[in-house]
DNA sequence: CACAATAATGATAATGATTATCATTATTAA
DNA sequence: TTAATAATGATAATCATTATCATTATTGTG
């Protein structure tokens, strides 16, 4: 396997998520980071996000759009706004149950959509 | 606003998805109903998924790769396998809590995400 | 330090999924 | 039965993301 060597333009993807509170696209990462490293290009920007996923650091939230990311990886969850379509940060108690989900905040829950991530029966004893 | 026609192209579709429990791919529902409809093009597909998805007759999953499609929308939830990237039904006692999962079943869960939709604070003061 | 090995970059081409276009066909209500 | 128009199939276009490749930067070693 390589070892990971260390780049400006990786270090500031990071710093620029990690400064920031709301969950931006990949464009929106590169067009921010643009104004720290301006020789950076986009290419870039999706390889370190892709990179800086794989090793934890930062969160890709799948939205049916394009992607966007998180570099707060602690446990919190999010809304999808159906009209601006952005995401933002929604704090809940984690000893509510599923059954009184969704809940009221300041703006307004619809619906909600719980998905896991691991290895299905299938791939489990396929080995 | 238009008024809805039948058409038995879209009729196909809902009955795929509503007749299998796995979670395709438009590409894997275009294969599918070929086989009923074997004239039906693939950007007929799409349209129709993109239409039963919203009247609320179907289920759209972003992945973060090919959106997947589930014709039960009665309230239960998915595992992304990691291993082969299916989508998987996993049923859950309503009346657990945030905290206690993910929990075990016959896969194994490593991690979850839960996406809210609806009106951000900014969108819902705006008006 | 100097250098060799190789990871990372920027630019851009390529890919893959999804959507738009458009001429033709099917459905519907009068 | 007919006029209005929604839906279709075929395909071009778009958009996000990934791959390629020549060049540059980082790193460990002598």
């Amino acid at each position: 396997m390589s070892t990971l060597k260390s780049s400006k333009q990786r270090d500031a993807v990071l710093a620029n998520l990690q400064s920031r509170y709301d969950h931006p696209t990949a464009e929106e990462v590169f067009l921010s980071v643009k104004q720290v490293v301006p020789t950076i290009s986009l290419a870039t920007v999706y390889r370190n996000l892709k990179l800086l996923e794989s090793e934890g650091l930062i969160l890709k939230i799948p939205t049916g759009e394009s992607d966007r990311f998180d570099g707060h990886t602690h446990g919190h969850y999010h809304l999808t706004c159906v009209n601006c379509r952005n995401v933002v940060d929604l704090s809940i108690d984690p000893g509510v149950t599923l059954n009184t989900l969704p809940r009221d905040f300041e703006g307004t829950v619809t619906s909600h959509s719980l998905m896991f991530y691991g290895i299905c029966p299938d791939c489990k004893n396929s080995n």
